[in-house]
DNA sequence: ATTATGATTTAGTGTATCCTAAACTATATA
DNA sequence: TATATAGTTTAGGATACACTAAATCATAAT
């Protein structure tokens, strides 16, 4: 029996599969045993393992073959869950100076920690900030989350101008490279063109008065949103 | 096979193990398996297979029937853990307004969970404090610690003026307690009397201007120093 | 020297989480 | 419709860490 924190505690493992899950079916994925086993590098049987138990617990619903859907409960869990990481990533970078690259690691240790009123302590501190480092949404306590209409800038058609909204925030060195081009959320950008064949793509810094040319599948993992034109 | 955060990385179990072991080892006590399974909240079996796994690591030596040495490496994991635990109190202390009482819990989960970059910031952030929340040494990164010369209240002499250097920082309740006579580390009082058979403790507050009476085992909690008569 | 007592270890379990190898299911293709 | 393939589950095993009950050891008191 582990020692209970808050309300919700159910041991590592648990939390970041639950974590995993609503990101899938938050991407409109279901939820399958293998893109879990992808998700959290673990084996494919694992993964069946712990889903018998997240079910038997109430977190989630199977349907064998088919993949799994969180109940309200499990949720409640990852919104939760997600909330910690945010919050985290967003203090550690404002209050303790750590790099965009090395925040998420950290943070994905430390939700499984932090109490309750650690999380809500850093979040007054930060003036209970909406999104996090790397653009992603921070659930609000009561468990609600704002999820900004995006486009992947692979999607996003030659000739329009996109300000940045989210970058994944799994690879450091992929973060890395993305902040040495001047991107970040928020910036503003224009899309010249696109390489057909999942070619690069190439756009132009509207701030910094240059160009830049991005590999198809970077341009994949970052989302934008459409600025109007201007007249 | 546990995700390594840096160079060390035991488990939480296994980490927990070493720092009671070294306080007990500090306390001049040989670490025995009851004292251990005291500290721990553990049952006694459990500590002599932990102890087994301890030593099959090279953390401690095991003598059987006797008790338990920190090798220098379990000495330096041991240390490393109280540098984290004891920064840790001091933070949520100094900057996110925790009361004294509620660190030492929320530091008990963190510190397993810290990597020692974020340890070292939180350390710079403080202005590498030497001591904790409840008057607790905090070791260098390179494992030195200071260690006051302190005696038990108990153990004042009537008549002598002293100064609370270490108060224990596990019970909240005691904490709050203590808070409320106005008693911190730092504070400077008078030993008026003690009463024989393990009965209270009579102390004069200098700053306060005020009496207080402790019972005989929270003195024996209380650590002092002397201060030279004045003249 | 013997024995009572308390400390310690051993034996046997249980739970959570991971693994590989093998078996099974769903489905797309021929 | 039969089968190859990809995805999933089952079977069997490992490790870390906890527990209770029983056996063993050390030692202090008779
Ligand atoms: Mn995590
Ligand atoms: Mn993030
Ligand atoms: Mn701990
Ligand atoms: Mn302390």
């Amino acid at each position: 029996m582990t020692a209970q924190i808050n309300s919700i505690d159910l041991g590592v493992s648990t939390e970041d599969y639950l974590k995993a899950i609503y990101k899938l079916e938050a991407h409109g994925q279901p939820a399958q045993t293998t893109s879990i086993a992808e998700a959290l590098q673990i084996s494919a049987p694992s993964v069946s393992g712990m889903i018998k138990r997240l079910s038997d617990n109430g977190l989630v619903e199977h349907q064998p073959y088919k993949g799994v859907h969180l109940t309200d409960e499990g949720r409640r869990v990852a919104l939760a869950m997600l909330r910690r990481h945010r919050i985290l990533e967003t203090y550690l970078m404002e209050k303790l100076k750590f790099s965009w690259d090395a925040v998420h690691a950290e943070a994905e240790r430390l939700e499984h920690a932090a109490s309750d009123l650690l999380i809500q302590r850093m979040a007054l501190a930060l003036g209970n900030p909406r999104f996090d480092p790397h653009g992603d949404p921070i659930p609000t306590e009561s468990g609600e989350i704002e999820t900004p209409l995006t486009v992947a800038l692979t999607d996003v058609p030659a000739g329009k101008r996109v300000v940045l909204v989210v970058v994944g925030d799994q690879d450091p060195a992929r973060l890395r490279f993305i902040e040495s081009l001047g991107l970040k959320p928020g910036v503003t950008f224009d899309v010249v063109s696109h390489q057909p064949f999942r070619g690069p793509v190439e756009i132009w810094l509207v701030a910094d008065r240059k160009n830049e040319v991005l590999g198809h599948e970077l341009a994949l993992s970052l989302q934008c949103s459409l600025i109007e034109e201007e007249a």
